[in-house]
DNA sequence: TTGAAAGCGCTAACAC
DNA sequence: GTGTTAGCGCTTTCAA
């Protein structure tokens, strides 16, 4: 910086002034200096910046999975709803662990973020408490926590999943079952599990055919394999409903494969909303959570809290409203 | 910092060995120091590190899209890579935009990170010199650019198009069509069509069947759309490939809706060996061009870049080698 | 194994 | 509109 400072002949403070958009300086001053930068190819040392200024322009994320469609069009909600404030997004992701999200979200706090974006509200009780001490706004998302750590922008996974039984009792179907993963991992799929045995209990439904089928996040080839076993145990099964639209897209192959006819034989929804729930043949019936609407209401959320506009400064919750999308396979 | 050290009775100096593997710190002290430091919810603060050390501990990655399964397996590689390093990754998307690009490239050099992978070997003239200039160890994947900036961990996409160009040729196929996005932006769609046409030619085959269907990345619906208009203007067309798996998706769809028999009446291929080529029904004739491998590959030379064992200090280039998995579409 | 002093590159606060 | 001074929270360097 003093490099340019020389070369424009001005202080350090007056390139400093240069580069931000809040302080007053002469137009064509920073036009010099600005030149000059160029010219030595100079880029401000944010780090720098940050130590001196005490901002980082950090907002630290943790998704469970980044090859992920809904996750990733949150992310892109947030990114559109940061664009043109100073926040870069740290982004992490925790492989669906809570022990990895401690370490992740240690590490994360590390950086001095100026807010912190979880998915989930289930987290180790260290990393429950390195996000209440972090003095920083929390947000939890993709659920509605019991306990929230300060702001949540989320749905209940347990009422779109009933949503998806009253589209199969409307349809007449009685005998439903569900795939998902091994339970205690994904607290999200787990909630969508607790959803649909409490759905079909008050339509005063049988809600035994359960099949746990691999680690979370299960993906299409397990949901091919829960689809075999599923038929197999229970073979008078009329619906069944999948964790997610990629699993009951593998369970829909695996009806093609064995010539077994959807919907007409055994009926299926997803979860998600996917593309590939659209543009599969036929169409996979699926609730839509609004993935892109959480990352955008959780970048507003962000940016009116610091800039202190306090949104009921210390709980707000944004609920959003989960959707059912009828498909061909119902 | 300071807190911790009076709490432990003990120099700040100390404290900071104390968060450190490679200093000498008598044990029993260093247990007291965590101890304390736990007590008080203190976590080490990086940017300081950062500052003091002029170590970042970032390692900038730039990748066109977070919603993509080949990207999203590059940054599962590198994450595994850097797994047990001091690294973390600072990731940026670029939504297949050099100048988005550009700007994103400035914003992380502008945190300082120790090393840059960036996608591809295409970048305005701007992003070059900063790239150029930034004095870090910079690594272009999924390409293999004519004049690389530094190292390189990549492959020929026309290469890798000319394996399915070659395999269409051995089943029998004349008349062949290419579906991609509009050219200039995916410069790698771009290549592969270019492998695509260079090979039909090598074949003595007509290379005009290419269809342009809207703004890479083309998606499954751009897919379907595009078979629709390559099946009305070449009517007799015995196989297409497609620019990426999910394009190709999109056309096995549109052929089951308008009972085009595949591959009977039309052959499909695609590009990217997601797991979606794999569970479809039929598979899909897919490129594997190893994801996961480029992005632990990119980990690696990172790594021993910056460990001093100059790797060919310079210019490195690691090609992988893309492969075809025959699927039921071919 | 531990501590004291200096300084990393920038900005806040104030003066002019 | 611009410059001066001090200091952000650590680590480096050197000494004990």
């Amino acid at each position: 910086m003093s490099d340019v400072a020389r070369k424009a002949n001005v202080s350090t403070m007056t390139v400093s002034r240069a580069f931000r958009s809040d302080t007053s300086i002469n137009e064509e001053t920073r036009g010099r200096i600005l030149a000059a930068a160029a010219e030595l190819g100079y880029i401000l040392d944010q780090s720098a910046v940050h130590f001196s200024s005490g901002r980082s322009g950090f907002v630290a994320v943790t998704i469970p999975s980044i090859n992920n469609a809904n996750f990733a069009d949150m992310i892109r909600g947030m990114t559109e709803g940061l664009r043109g404030s100073a926040l870069e997004i740290l982004l992490g992701y925790t492989d669906y662990d809570v022990m990895e999200e401690e370490r992740l979200v240690g590490q994360l706090l590390g950086r001095r973020p100026e807010a912190i974006i979880v998915t989930g509200g289930t987290h180790t009780d260290h990393c429950r408490r390195m996000l209440e001490r972090s003095g920083i706004p929390v947000i939890e998302t993709w659920d509605l926590p019991r306990k929230p750590i300060g702001h949540v922008v989320g749905f209940s996974n347990a009422d779109a999943a009933r949503l998806m039984v009253d589209h199969f009792v409307s349809r007449g179907y009685k005998r439903m079952g569900f795939i998902g993963g091994d339970t205690s991992r994904d607290t999200r799929g787990l909630d969508r599990r607790r959803g649909f045995v409490s759905a079909l209990e008050s339509h005063g439904l049988d809600a035994t055919r359960l099949i746990a089928s691999g680690i979370p996040p299960i993906s299409m080839r397990e949901g091919a394999a829960a689809l075999v076993e599923l038929m197999e145990r229970w073979p008078d099964t009329e619906a069944v409903m999948c964790v997610s639209d990629l699993s009951a897209f593998g369970a829909l192959m695996e009806c093609k494969r064995r010539d077994i006819a959807v919907p007409d034989k055994i009926a299926i929804g997803g979860f998600g909303a996917y593309d590939l729930a659209d543009q599969s043949v036929p169409s996979i019936t699926t609730i839509d959570v609004g993935s892109h609407e959480i990352g955008a209401k959780a970048a507003e959320l962000v940016l009116s809290l610091l800039a202190g506009h306090s949104v009921d400064a210390k709980r707000t919750t944004i609920r959003t409203r989960p959707e059912i999308i009828i498909g061909g396979t119902t």
